[in-house]
DNA sequence: CAGCTTTTTGAATACGTATGCAAAAACGCT
DNA sequence: AGCGTTTTTGCATACGTATTCAAAAAGCTG
């Protein structure tokens, strides 16, 4: 950083104060187009770029946005993180990623979002903790919580409606005729799995049928104990419905690997509608999260001054039944 | 930001100055047992941290390190990014993640490393072309490519060997008793897919085969229009070598469609070992890359003050190949 | 305890920028 | 040309921290 260029050597060059650099260089401000032209020429020729630590530093608010995230283990996240990020440039903000290796936040992954002094947070895919929300208000550190709910917190939430979505797979199997059961879940505590699992199990109580509930934590290998238990114990029902994509491969696979055949002797549908579930061996009934549309609120609630630091909501946005050939 | 716990305030409420309030916050100063006490505790009290904008800019010097992808179109890289952002938060690094539309960084993003200049730049999924080496070198921002190689670029580059892994393969289809071969690539031009392209077949023509090489993209619909078109024209050899993981699946998901049965009729071997590579429908013997080294490598170059500004060399580390059902 | 060395401390300064303020320039109008 | 108005410009300052320097405090030795 030795070789910074700085609004000063500009200045100099193009005749001009600091000041008119810096003008030009910072929107809505009033510089006549002589001097900008002069600026930009000389700043062109330098290489020169404003040192955001300076203007942040003077202007006492970041450009940076954090990004929380927990793993890899899901393909969802790491593409609704591209969505984040090229958004977020568009209107002008930096994306300071943060890989929590446990699902809690820790502190020195605060510590930097607070040295940082981030514009927000979005987290997507660890939990937030009272105290980290509470931390997180404490220094007015605008958040929300993408595809998760953590209920007391006050935090944003920006969630599909997993409620109404499950409701709607529990209604499409009714009507392919199933008439027993089975729900394969997530962690314990997930807002996704608590509410994909009420949708379901509620709706089908609705129309007479009972449910069978199994626990999971979100992986293939998971899917897979489950789908297999499911053959050996000769529980198997008409359908399955898995919380998420991933864990329908793992239990797709345990059917395929012990001989059941879907749909013909069992229908299966996952939710999140990642990349996968087109692919042959799968193509897999599923439900698509509108992300494209659950990004765009995040970072509007997220950047606008008010609805930011006001008392958390929970917004549900409505996705879409993806029907393929598992059903 | 206007709610900033400032180092001032500090000192004020353990009684001492401000000068020592930064000495309790900087390695390596010296501090009495006494006043590091009174200071934490105090800092504590309000919840201070240390403004990293403040901090960087007079130190002239940053935490951030800049990580450049393209897409999540293979798992492969979610992945490395988060062994990265882990080994870097020990170091007491921060990642500003850029995550390019293109294959090529755009102006924007080099601003965005520019202007919070960054202790240096990890390029993981794109690729740099001589403009943006020429644009990292003339602002002495330290860069490695990983996992890929821009031969002129003078920039560092640590990869998997993959010439030699590629003939490790090519040595075990032969073994298998395979005596026609076939080549799936990726986009012309990329690195992995020209070492690993040389390695089979100059092992392969060491040991008096030919070899059919087919064009691809890296994805799974490349790879699985490939598979198809082998059936099809008639052109299926005893050996199948996809460059990466993910195009393997397509392939062996069009063999399958077709009824060719996998390793009965073809054998075949990907590269990468990402995670779906064990799951059963694919179960593919694929070679993996020795991840925790590249990236420890990767950062040792990028923050040693000589290394990271030498020329820049290619730097091949050993993988191992993992043997599955597919061969 | 004097005299010396070492450690700790606070005052002052600089990093590169944005911005309030007042001066200067440009413009509009009679 | 002269005056009032608007636009543009430069000066000076502040943001929050690390660091130099000199002064003060604390150890050490005989």
């Amino acid at each position: 950083m030795e070789n910074q260029v700085t609004a000063h050597e500009v200045a100099k060059l193009a005749g001009v104060s600091q000041s008119s650099v810096s003008r030009v260089f910072t929107k809505g401000a009033s510089v006549s187009k002589e001097t900008r032209k002069k600026v930009l020429e000389a700043a062109d020729q330098l290489g020169y770029r404003p040192n955001e630590y300076a203007r942040s530093l003077i202007t006492r608010r970041s450009s940076l946005v954090g990004l929380v995230m927990k793993g890899v283990s899901n393909p969802y996240y790491p593409h609704a993180v591209k969505k984040f990020t090229a958004e977020l440039k568009k209107k002008g903000y930096s994306v300071l990623l943060i890989d929590t290796d446990d699902v809690e936040l820790q502190m020195q992954d605060i510590d930097a979002l607070l040295s940082y002094h981030v514009a927000g947070v979005v987290i997507m895919d660890a939990t937030a903790s009272f105290q980290t929300a509470e931390m997180l208000k404490r220094f007015r550190i605008p958040a929300v919580l993408f595809n998760r709910v953590v209920p007391g917190s006050g935090l944003h939430s920006v969630s599909c409606e997993n409620e109404e979505a499950a409701r709607e797979i529990a209604r499409l199997l009714i009507g392919r005729g199933c008439e027993s059961f089975t729900y394969v879940g997530g962690r314990e505590g997930a807002s996704t799995h608590i509410e994909r699992l009420k949708g379901f199990t509620e709706e089908l109580k609705k129309h007479g049928f009972g449910c069978q509930v199994l626990p999971g934590d979100f992986t293939y290998a998971a899917g897979y104990r489950n789908g297999a238990e499911l053959i050996e114990s000769g529980r198997l029902t008409d359908a399955v419905f898995a919380v998420t994509d991933l864990m329908a491969y793992g239990i797709y696979d345990a059917f395929r690997d012990r001989g059941i055949r879907v749909p013909e002797q069992v229908k299966l549908v996952g939710f999140d509608d990642i990349e996968m579930s087109s692919w042959s061996p799968y193509n897999l009934s599923t439900y698509v999260h509108p992300v494209d549309r659950m990004v765009a609120l995040s970072i509007e609630l997220l950047l606008d001054p008010v609805r930011s630091l006001e008392d958390g909501e929970v917004h549900y946005l409505p996705g879409e039944m993806i029907l393929r050939g598992t059903t």
